[in-house]
Order: C-alpha cells, then structure tokens, then sequence
DNA sequence: ACCTGAACACCGTTCAAGT
DNA sequence: ACCTGAACACCGTTCAAGT
C-alpha cells in the first residue's frame, strides 16, 4: 500500500511547472481521494490541508475552492468509506456494528464525525436502512426518527473511545490509577460497592449491549 | 466578568523580572484556575499552553511540570467546574440534566470530554451519585455499573453536539441542505417517509427522551 | 472566473541549559 | 531538583494578485 502511493505521489524535483508532467485536474473527488490515501497510509492527524495541497503539486489555498473547511473534509472522507458497505442485511445489531466497524478502524476519524451531524448520499443510506429495520420490527415512526440518531452516536462515540484507549498507553494507567482512587468507600461508596464491573467487559460487549439497550429503550419509550 | 479578568491578570510592560510584582508560585492548581478563568472569558479554544503561560509569567514549558498535556488539562478543568455542582437529587434525570447544563456552558469542553474518560474527583462523586440513584430504583448492579457510561456520554455528547449547532451558524443551511436531498424517495424512502420528524424536538426535548430511552433500556436489559 | 503564493496568526511539545 | 528560553516541526485559513 505505502509503495503504491509513493508510485502515486512521487517527490520530485522542485522544478518549474512547464516541465512538470501534467498532474490530474483538481476537483473534489481528487482532493477527498487524496485525504482518504493518506489518512489510510498515516492516519488522519497527518491529513491536513498543507499536505494534501503538497500530495496534489498545488498551494493550501487551492483546497479551499473544493471543500468548505476540515471539518466538512472529514466528512467527505467518511462518506467515501461507507461508499464500500453493503447495509442490506436484516438484523439492526449487524447493519449498526457494519457501520461502527468501518469506524473501529479510523478512532480519530470517529472522534472528528461525533460533532459532525453528517450529512452525505451513502451516510443517508445508512440512515435509511436502520429506518427501514426499526419499521419493520413495529417501532412508531416518531420513535424511529428520534432513535436512529441515538444508535449512531452510541456507535460513534464508542468507536472514538476505542481510539483513545488503543492510541494512548498512558490510558490504562490512569484507568488503574482512578481505580485504586475509586475504592475509596467513604467518599464513593456506590462506586466501591460496584467496583470492578465498571471497567469490565470487552468494548465489543459493551457496544452490543448498549445496542440492545438502546433498541428495548427506542422500543418503550414514547417521544413527548 | 471581564473587567474582573483584566484587574486579575493586566496587561505589563516588559520589564525585568526583579521589579516585577511577586507573582504566585506555580501550582496544578494556579494553572487549572488560569485555564479555567480563561475558558470562561473566551472560550475553551484560546485556552493554549502558550496564553496560559503568558497569563502567569512564564513559557509554555513550565506548564508541563503540572500538567501532562492538553488533554488531561481540559479533565482538570471540567472536574474543577464540576466542584460547584450538587449532585444530591433524588431524581435520575435531573442529575443527568445538571451535569448536562454545565457542559451545555461550554460546548467545546464537553467535545475534549467525549475522548477522554474523565477520572477526577467530581467525576466520580457524579458517577457515584448515578449508581446511587440505579441502585435505589432496583437495577441488578452489573446493568448500572455498564449503564452509567451510556448516561453520561448520552449527556456529554448532547452537550458537544448543542455546540456545533450553535457556533456555527452554516449548520442550518446544510441540514435543510440533507434536508432537501433526503426527501428523494426513490433512494431513501424511509427517510422520506418519516420526513421532518428526523429534525423535530428541541435539543432539551431529545436529550431527555434519550435518558428516559437509556433508563428504560438498562432496566431491562442483562449483561451478557 | 478560477486559482494560488505568501502571509497572518498562531499551535503542542521537547530538551538542553540554566539556577 | 526544579524550571524555562528557545527551538522543532508544524498548523488552518484568508486574500491580494496573478492568469
């Protein structure tokens, strides 16, 4: 993969740009496959716009003809990757960890879409299909409407989270370190009594039981 | 609140540092009140490490003797906001809701929150008092340990989504935007169908259907 | 009209060298 | 031991000036 896109992206020499070979035109295609190149080569924190404008031969001024702002970028990206997934399947749990898996492997990408509300043609079909497995389990649509966004912000959030864990060493310190601190019956004696099933579980378990969680929920509550 | 900030901290001529005033030694807690001062005067995004040091004194590195990094100094700040908070109620969702109203003040902490897993001292005494109140209502205490992070990152990501909203004024035209685009039935047709009941509700109004969701759902459902 | 060089106004973090 | 100046290695976005 790395080979092929230093084959894409060859440095060259800084020469002037008559002799340069013609580069692909510009367009917002071009730049968000660009985006999706390298965020999959060196993760998203290494997608910024001086880059990409160094990866496409042009200024960083030049990116902004084609998408608003990072944020919107993100976005883009996003969509582009759930392009590749296929959400007509029958069961709600598997179309909601089809979704969270695509995010389980860019954490940071997750964390950037959870103060996204994104809003392109393939996020809508994934949209679009949990409003079609809700119906079709006898949800009211009201609750649907409302719920449908409960069970993608569970799912982004908890891949985010995943991020921060696996990204962080630090992470499992100070998880023990506010572990040892919580023990502390006086002061927490909730916290104490429940101990250490607060971290327990996998973070595969705990997705799949706040799905179910969230579908029993959707399911008895009525929207005011 | 602003004059108070100048008179706490005045702009200084550059002089020597032996004629300057006597300024207080540095201290975590002399650095998260800085943090905190200036959160409040200007928002989480001019709390850098670099105005931060220039607020006491000093250069950037000093910071670092008191904190780890940006990240664990947003932790600090919110527990620190949370101090003031009284987390006695008797009523779940009312706890929730006064945890929520504090990140609901400052959108763009409750965005760093998300990707955090908050571990301070009032952090604790606020999950504390959410397994207190599962407790006193009969929920099995494997469901509250796993519920209580599902309550507080359905506040706290309410509160990071309540800000997008706000600050940025483009959020409206792009979600009549998805709006207009959603409503092609021959590619959406669920979309279509439950049209704008997808944007109803007022954020208050979805925040709490979402407790009330998340209460039920724990409540009935066991941990694998 | 479309594009971009250069500038504006910054960042977080590290580390060698003080005291 | 504690502290910090200066540097490292960058940022996103705007806008005047090209073509």
């Amino acid at each position: 993969m790395f080979v092929t896109i230093v084959f894409m992206a060859p440095r060259r020499e800084p020469v002037s740009r008559r002799d340069r070979p013609a580069k692909d035109p510009l367009s917002r295609a071009v730049v968000v496959a660009a985006a999706l190149r390298v965020m999959r080569a060196e993760g998203l924190e290494r997608v910024t716009m001086r880059r990409l404008a160094g990866e496409l031969d042009t200024g960083p001024a030049s990116l902004y003809v084609y998408v608003d702002n990072m944020a919107e970028l993100h976005g883009a990206v996003l969509d582009e990757l759930l392009a590749d997934v296929d959400f007509s399947v029958t069961d709600l749990v598997e179309l909601l960890s089809r979704y969270t898996r695509v995010l389980f492997e860019y954490p940071s990408l997750a964390r950037s879409v959870l103060t996204l509300r994104p809003s392109g043609a393939n996020y809508l079909r994934l949209i679009d299909a949990v409003l079609g497995l809700l119906d079709a389990s006898g949800v009211p649509v009201s609750r649907a409407a409302w719920g449908v966004d409960l069970l993608l912000q569970h799912a982004t959030a908890t891949a985010a989270e995943h991020g921060t864990r696996s990204e962080s060493g630090l992470h499992d310190a100070s998880v023990q370190e506010a572990a040892l601190f919580a023990m502390d019956a006086d002061r927490y004696p909730h916290v104490a009594r429940v101990g250490d099933l607060l971290w327990s579980g996998s973070g595969e378990q705990r997705l799949r039981w706040g799905f179910a969680v969230l579908i029993a929920g959707i399911s008895a509550t009525a929207v005011p």
